[in-house]
Order: C-alpha cells, then structure tokens, then sequence
DNA sequence: TAGGCCATCTGGTCCT
DNA sequence: AGGACCAGATGGCCTA
C-alpha cells in the first residue's frame, strides 16, 4: 500500500483516496451481504428441515401399504386431507346411526389401520392408500404420482379443519 | 434418456 | 436490521 497521494498538492489525492476507501468499503459490503446470504442459507436449509420433519411425523401416522412405501410430500399431504375427510365422514356416520355395542375408538392410523379402516366404513375403505392401486390421475386433474389416496366419497369437498400445531 | 422428486441457493417481501 | 416465509432456478439422483 502506497500512502504517496497524501502528498499529493491537487486534489487527485483526495479522490484517490476516496475510490480507495469506496473499494475498500465495497469489499467490505461483499463480504457482508454473502456472510448474510450465507446466514439465510443455513436458516432456510434448517428451516426446510423442519418442514421435512413435521412431513415426517405426518407420514408416520398416516397408513400406507406396503409399509414400507414412502409417500412423497404431495401424496402425503393429499393423503392426509382425504384420510381426515374420511375420519369426520366415519365420525358423521356413527353419531348418525346409534350403536349397540360402543365402538372400540379409533387405533391410530398407523396401527392395523388396514382391518380398522375396511371394517370402520365404507368412507374410509373407499379411501385407499395403496399406491398400487391409484386413483387415475384424469380422475382428478393432477398429474400421474399425485392423487394416487383420492376418496372416492361424496361429491361433496372435504370439511375444512383446523389444524393446531 | 426423459421425467419426477428432492435439496439447496437465492432474491424478494413481510413482519417484529 | 434481522429473521421468517415464499417462489423460482438449478443440479443431483433415481426409475421407467
């Protein structure tokens, strides 16, 4: 680094030194915005981790058969609107007709849910989650992997419900 | 090899 | 100002 241009008589050493001092602070402000952009990554990336965990968890307690197939994020959150749709129609259908033996409550959807889920009702036997055996995707719109868990209930949409996290 | 799915990066916007 | 959220872009991996 020359300190020369404090010496100089005109005025170049004053814009000298500016040009410096602006490169020196661009450089700076560089490296500022990319230590940010870098911060925001990580942020997102966890963030987006998350999300994958909650979708995770969502998975788990959703029935799938075979076990072991993973359902995409699409399909999981399709899967979930309608296996909830199904769930309240169930609940609909028995607050309708009064039984003689209390019901055994519900299992959760991960457990046996494949005998629960025939022998419960009609609604949520006709929610199928086989991904072998899919809905077609003209059926509703969607491309090919998508509304593969469609319920194939009533006309009516589903029941908006509130999810508290 | 094309298409689907996914993770990550990025810039913009909104909120606190 | 900084963080959260969002949507678009990009590249890698996998499968039919």
């Amino acid at each position: 680094m020359s300190w020369n241009i404090m010496f100089e008589p005109d005025g170049r050493k004053q814009r000298l030194r500016r040009g410096r001092c602006r490169a020196r602070s661009e450089a700076a402000l560089h490296t500022l915005r990319r230590s940010r952009r870098v911060k925001a990554n990580d942020r997102e990336r966890n963030r987006m981790h998350h999300l994958n965990a909650a979708l995770d968890e969502l998975r788990g307690v959703l029935p799938t058969f075979p076990e072991d197939t993973k359902l995409t994020k699409i399909e999981t959150l399709r899967f979930a609107h309608n296996y909830i749709w199904a769930l309240s129609e169930t609940l609909r259908l028995a607050e309708q007709r009064p039984r003689k033996a209390p019901p055994a409550g519900p299992p959760s959807p991960g457990s046996d849910a494949g005998s629960w889920l025939s022998a419960a009702s009609p609604s949520l036997s006709a929610c199928t989650s086989d991904p072998s055996s899919p809905a077609t995707s003209e059926d509703y719109g969607y491309g090919p992997r998508e509304p593969l868990f469609a319920c194939h209930g009533p006309a009516a949409p589903p029941p908006r419900v509130s999810l508290s996290v």
